[in-house]
DNA sequence: CATGGTTATATTGTCAGACAATAAGACAAT
DNA sequence: ATTGTCTTATTGTCTGACAATATAACCATG
């Protein structure tokens, strides 16, 4: 049984693969490789100027992760995701969270809890101003800490993975045209009601209210996908 | 919109190196590596006949799957988990297959109701007769229907991650010398009370069930992890 | 003896180049 | 128009190389 040292030092002379792993999973989440579309080894390795060996292992680790899907012998592509699919990940998220809000309001630290009131607060202030911005900036410090401060060594990076399957999707929701006005409201909301089952270390209610919250966030952007005609996915 | 094809065609030609991270996975999660021991590439190389290529390649992605950590400039040891990790995964795992149940529940069609009520009734009649492995073997096919029938794209892959995670130390939990002689009939209870629930197509019953028997199972193994002196982790 | 520095060794990190195997597209023939 | 053949782009896999790094072994010094 190692001793737990006094400061872990960060050294980390972060191997390149990393940073092309990371780059080319940028690269699909921001939509600059979109659903479909074929990535080949050789438009990688000259575009990222590292050689195949390093692309192929990005490739597997992106693969894992659900991002691409590799058809044999032909490569990989874009992953492209069915309503269902996206329906099925939002729900999963939904219950991963939950756990995340249970886990802080049962283990959390004055510090991070600390931390989480001054995130609530500003996302609501900034509503009631009005500055749609700031209120969404709150709003995701607000879950960040909230999967964070949980002390769960294995959620964060497992909602990181859903969020990157995700994130395309929840800019639609954000600049769909007909998105509800009421939503916004609603956000702030469920915000108040986690955020108060929390301070009052009441578990269960921090997880339901966490969950009901995501649902209906999914449900939104369900509604707007099953209105938008051209499909989810991009043409290649 | 891509019409869909009559039948699909399982056309695989299985590259080799799925089979190489397929036979590296097994050896983890049988334990012939053990957990801290070091894999160096040649080592792989060497019993697996194959070139660096591939085994970089599957180590990629059993790395991204958590059953290993790669130490820059030193390599992947298979990744030891301290108790408060395993609670965590079991706790993840918990709320999934409520997710499950409940998909489950809402969802599933006829034939798969058939088969599950196959799997319960046989996990049910084994445990009368006595007979323990038979009825773990029900109850496996039944958490297996419940996920496969949830008609959930990602549960399955998800979950089948976590369990190649915590296989390992489910197998100590089955065969420790101070498990509790009442647990066997507790699964069983529980297994029931999920049943029923299902057939009742209530989904938020069959959801709660569900994570208080995999809670209830947790609690049991985190019992007997914290009895054994040997730590966690095995020597290298 | 303890301590600190230096060299040696094993291993990973990364590259380049090669060639076989396959899938998709182009083309020809019936 | 359908079928069969050829071509080409691309992946799948291997080999060998070399630099960078961490650990182990060793040595020197106080």
């Amino acid at each position: 049984m190692p001793a737990t040292p006094l400061l872990e030092i960060a050294k980390h002379a972060a191997p390149l693969r990393q940073q092309v792993e990371h780059a080319i999973r940028e690269a699909i989440i921001k939509g600059q490789f979109r659903p479909g579309q074929r990535l080949t080894e050789r438009e990688l390795t000259l575009s990222l100027g590292v050689s195949r060996t390093l692309v192929r292992e990005a490739l597997r680790q992106l693969e894992s992760e659900g991002l691409i899907t590799v058809i044999p012998n032909r490569g990989p592509i874009v992953r492209e995701l069915s309503t269902d699919e996206i329906e099925d990940l939002y729900a999963i998220r939904a219950v991963l969270e939950g756990l995340a809000a249970r886990s802080f309001a049962e283990k959390a630290d004055a510090k991070n809890l600390h931390l989480l009131d001054q995130a609530a607060t500003e996302a609501i202030k900034a509503y009631e101003i009005g500055d749609a911005v700031g209120a969404l900036e709150g709003k995701n410090r607000f879950y960040d800490l909230l999967v964070s401060g949980s002390r769960s060594p294995s959620l964060p990076a497992m909602l990181a993975t859903l969020q990157s399957r995700i994130r395309q999707w929840r800019a639609i929701g954000m600049t769909h045209p007909q998105r509800s006005s009421t939503r916004p409201q609603e956000a702030i909301d469920g915000l108040k009601t986690i955020w108060s089952a929390i301070r009052n270390r009441d578990a269960a209610a921090a997880e339901a209210a966490t969950r009901d919250e995501a649902r209906r966030g999914a449900a939104e952007l369900m509604r707007l996908l099953a209105q938008t005609p051209e499909n989810v996915s991009a043409r290649r």
